[in-house]
DNA sequence: ATGACAAAAAATGAATGCAAAATAAGCACT
DNA sequence: AGTGCTTATTTTGCATTCATTTTTTGTCAT
């Protein structure tokens, strides 16, 4: 029985760069950098098989570090390893993305609260400045614009929280949605759009204020929204934004 | 010139008792439980050096599964993998210390507001039963009693959040802080422990009451002192809590 | 004795080899 | 032609081997 999921083409990881070279001293290090990447980045279409040989091939060494990296990988959650039957991209089902949305609410949630204890006025100078960019982007229907200014705020304020673990994890998590992530708030519908705009007037209002557990909840909140729509998108079809006010 | 830091002693896991085999189809899966375990429930010495030529003769296997493994490991945050020089048993700073305690608090937190969503009578009744139970240990003045029933209320209160991906987050986080954790509670002193007390009376009755924001910051608020307690144990000499009433 | 240097021993990182399992191919049969 | 079985090929899991790097040990000089 010929299986349904679909297999990789060839080249699936760019050539040896190795674009900023983060941290890897080590062979399996660096395999293990590149292939996040690669998976993060939705290069490998959902539930593939990705068998080691073509992966040795294509990073151009043996199968010994490239193991090493795919068990990360699993431990990480992004892909799985049915035994003796290889790797395959992890396919994650609604009920798994509702609860991944759902942790890294409250990961954001606590990054608020942790945020209000250290933050400086400089900082949340910083996410001001990138809020009313963000307004722009919404007024003139910029939903690129609006989506990457949105990210680099809640960004903002994760490293404001002062904590790299919680930086880490926050990371992870949100490699595991990226996929979905960037199509979630391209569904947006405009009413909803006003109302993600509100809700990040009350975020720097809570945050100017200093007020960590009004700021957990507002961001608890302002993600759980965010999850709906996103479930909304991946079950019906959704409305597409316009092109223009 | 001599490493001041110990090299662990000689057996260092259970023969192959493989306690209740949970997950382990290969070999490198077992190793990884096992190894795991080991070094959660504290059995090498913080910073010791384990060397994986040990490690093969102690659970008899090959160096290939055992790597894999350790490089997982080493991904959860448990072992160090320095470059060329093996594997240590990372030690934590008193700043990660801080920042787990604070992504634990936030887990919690989550946990229990969700759990507010979902719970039902029958659990909110066991947990009632929990807190009880604890108090009698409590007024007992039985630290070990108090512990374990303040344990099993915690991790009820994430199991009914109804969140696997959140459980195992919280599970990994909570093996990194296990050592001293227990010896955390140990810690408390009197005032402390009656302080706990009274927060976990405010827990049960948001519970009941399913006011998710209100719980959310309770359990922020506790754990927060929680790892006050820790911290301070840590730094200065602590008073020993009563063995009798 | 203490310190520096050099050689030996051991440990790590990665590649290769081999047995078992899974997948695919071939073939008879209805 | 389609289905069920047998055989061949591929793939995976683990052990073993090889090349470097690190660590230890031993020797000599100060």
């Amino acid at each position: 029985m010929k299986s349904t999921i679909p297999d990789i083409g060839v080249p699936i990881a760019p050539p040896a760069t190795n674009g900023g070279d983060r941290e890897a001293a080590s062979l399996h290090g660096e395999i293990l950098l590149r292939l996040r990447d690669y998976v993060v980045e939705g290069n490998i279409p959902d539930g593939a098989r990705v068998p080691e040989r073509q992966l040795c091939e294509m990073f151009g060494i043996s199968r010994t570090p490239l193991r090493e990296a795919l068990k990360v990988l699993a431990a990480e959650g992004l892909i799985e390893l049915l035994p003796n039957r290889g790797a395959r991209i992890r396919q994650l089902s609604q009920r798994d993305l509702e609860e991944l949305f759902d942790v890294m609410a409250g990961l954001e949630s606590l990054a608020g609260r942790l945020a209000c204890e250290a933050i400086t006025d400089e900082e949340i100078a910083a996410i001001e400045q990138l809020h009313y960019e963000m307004y722009g982007h919404y007024l003139h229907r910029d939903m690129h614009g609006y989506f990457q200014a949105n990210q680099r705020i809640h960004e903002s304020i994760v490293a404001a929280a002062r904590n790299e673990t919680l930086k880490t994890a926050y990371t992870s998590f949100a490699g595991r949605i990226r996929r979905v992530r960037y199509s979630a708030n391209f569904a947006r519908k405009r009413q909803r759009w006003a109302e993600a705009m509100r809700e990040h007037e009350a975020i720097l209002d809570a945050l100017r204020r200093r007020a960590g557990s009004e700021l957990s909840d507002i961001l608890f909140q302002h993600l759980r929204n965010k999850r709906t729509a996103a479930i909304e998108h991946l079950t019906e079809p959704q409305e597409d934004a316009p092109a223009s006010p």
